[in-house]
DNA sequence: TGTACATCAGTGAACGCGCGTTCACTGATGTAC
DNA sequence: TGTACATCAGTGAACGCGCGTTCACTGATGTAC
C-alpha cells in the first residue's frame, strides 16, 4: 500500500513545505518580511539553502501562502460567530472572546497580518487585502440578515462591515502586543477599550436610519 | 558674521543630517525599515558611508528621527480642527479634508506611520506608539469640551478619542494605497466610506448616554 | 587683523561575513512490463 | 514478485556581491590670544 497514489514522495515534500512555512512563521516574530532571508529559514529547518526553491520562487510566495494559512482560521471563527443570532450586548462579548482565543492560539498568524498587511512586500499586501475584502463580504451579508439593518442601502452595509473588520484585526494586534509588552493588565486594558468601542459603534448604527443615511449624497 | 554662534559647521551639519532623513523616507516608499541599508541611505545622499555614524548610532535612531519628523506636521493640522468649534457635520468634513491634504502634501511620512507601527524595529514601534497616545491624549481633552461629552467618564472620552485617531491614521493610509494602485476613482471610494463611518461613529457618540455607558462593568 | 592650535564632519581603504542563485549530482520513490 | 528505467526532492560546492563596521586620515571651520 505504500506505493498507492503518488504517496511517500508526496508527503515528504508537504512535510517540508510545511515545515519552511513553520520556521519563516517563527522568524517573523522579530523582523518583516522583506528582511528575512531565505538561507535563515533553511537553516532552522534543516535542510539545503536550495532546498527552497523546490517549494517557491522566492520568499514573497511563501509570505503569500501563510497569509492563506493565517487568515483561514480566524475565518473560521468568525463565521461561526455570525451565524448565531444574539442580541447585541452578547454578540459583542462573544466576538471579542473569540478574538482573545485566536490571539492565544495563533499568536504568530496575528502578529504576521498587522505587520504585513502595510508591510513592504506587494504581493502579500495584496493577498492580505484580499482575504480581508472576503472576509468583509462575509460579514456584509450576515449584517443583512439582521433587523437591524432593515433599509440600509448595500454600500452603507458593506462599509460598516469594513470597520468591524478593522476593528477585529487592530484589537487582536493590540491584544497581541499588550500582552507581551505590558502583561495581562495591559491586555485586559485593550480588551475593556475594543468592547466599549464596538459598544458605540453598535449604538451608532441602531440609530442610523434616524440621522446618518439621510444626509448629504444619495 | 560667519564665525559667530558655532555657524557654518553646525549648520552644513544639520543639512547633512536632514539629507539622511529625506534619502532614507524616499527609500521606504518602496520597503520597510527592517530591510533598508546604511549604505543604501548613504548612496543616495552622496557621501561615504562612514559618514552616516557621525549623526546616528544606527537605522533604528534614524528611524525614530523620522517618526517625530513625521508625526509632528499632522500633529498640527489635527490640533487645528479641534480648536474649532463646528456642528459635527461639518467637523467631519474639515478632518477628512485635513487628512486628504496630508496625504497630497506629505504621502511618504503616511506610508512611513502606516508600514512601521506594527513594524519589523521595536525602537520605531514604540515611537509611533507613543506620539499617536499623545494625540489620542490632545484629541480627548478637546473632545471633552464638547457638550455631547457632558456626563461621560474619562475612560470613555480617551476610547473614543483612540477610535477616532486609528481612523484618521488607518483612513490616510488606505487613502493612499488607493491613490496609487486604483487612482482618483478608488481613493474616492476611500474618502466616502470613511466619512459615513465618522458619521455613524459620531451617531453612537450621541447616543451614548442613553444606553451605552450604563451596561455592566462600574 | 593675524597667527597658532583645537575641533570634528566627512573620507577611503580594508575586513570578514552571509547573502541569493547556478549547477551537476545522488539516491530514494514511482512506474511499466 | 522481479527487473529496468524515469522522476524529482534534496545536496553541496562554488560564484560574485553588497553589507556594516573599524581605523587612521584630511582639511575646513572654530577659538584663543
Amino acid at each position: 500500500m505504500s506505493h498507492s497514489v503518488g504517496g511517500v514522495r508526496q508527503a515528504q515534500k508537504r512535510k517540508t513545505r510545511q515545515a519552511l512555512l513553520d520556521a519563516a512563521l517563527g522568524l517573523l516574530e522579530e523582523q518583516s518580511l522583506s528582511s528575512l532571508g531565505l538561507r535563515e529559514v533553511t537553516r532552522v529547518v534543516g535542510v539545503a539553502p536550495t532546498a527552497f526553491y523546490r517549494h517557491f520562487r522566492d520568499l514573497g510566495e511563501l509570505g503569500v501562502a501563510l497569509v492563506e494559512e493565517a487568515l483561514g482560521s480566524l475565518h473560521v471563527m468568525v463565521r461561526a460567530i455570525l451565524a448565531e443570532q444574539d442580541a447585541a450586548e452578547e454578540r459583542i462579548d462573544r466576538t471579542i472572546a473569540v478574538v482573545e482565543r485566536h490571539v492565544r492560539e495563533h499568536p504568530a498568524h496575528v502578529r504576521f497580518v498587522a505587520r504585513e498587511r502595510r508591510g513592504g512586500v506587494r504581493a502579500v499586501r495584496h493577498a492580505i487585502a484580499g482575504e480581508l475584502d472576503r472576509f468583509a463580504e462575509e460579514v456584509a451579508a450576515a449584517l443583512k440578515t439582521q433587523p437591524v439593518s432593515a433599509g440600509w442601502r448595500d454600500e452603507d452595509v458593506r462599509m460598516l462591515a469594513e470597520l468591524y473588520v478593522d476593528r477585529l484585526v487592530t484589537t487582536a494586534a493590540e491584544l497581541l502586543d499588550a500582552r507581551e509588552e505590558g502583561g495581562e493588565e495591559a491586555a485586559g486594558r485593550v480588551v475593556w477599550r475594543a468592547r466599549r468601542q464596538l459598544r458605540l459603534i453598535s449604538l451608532g448604527r441602531r440609530h442610523w436610519g434616524e440621522e446618518g443615511r439621510a444626509s448629504h449624497e444619495g
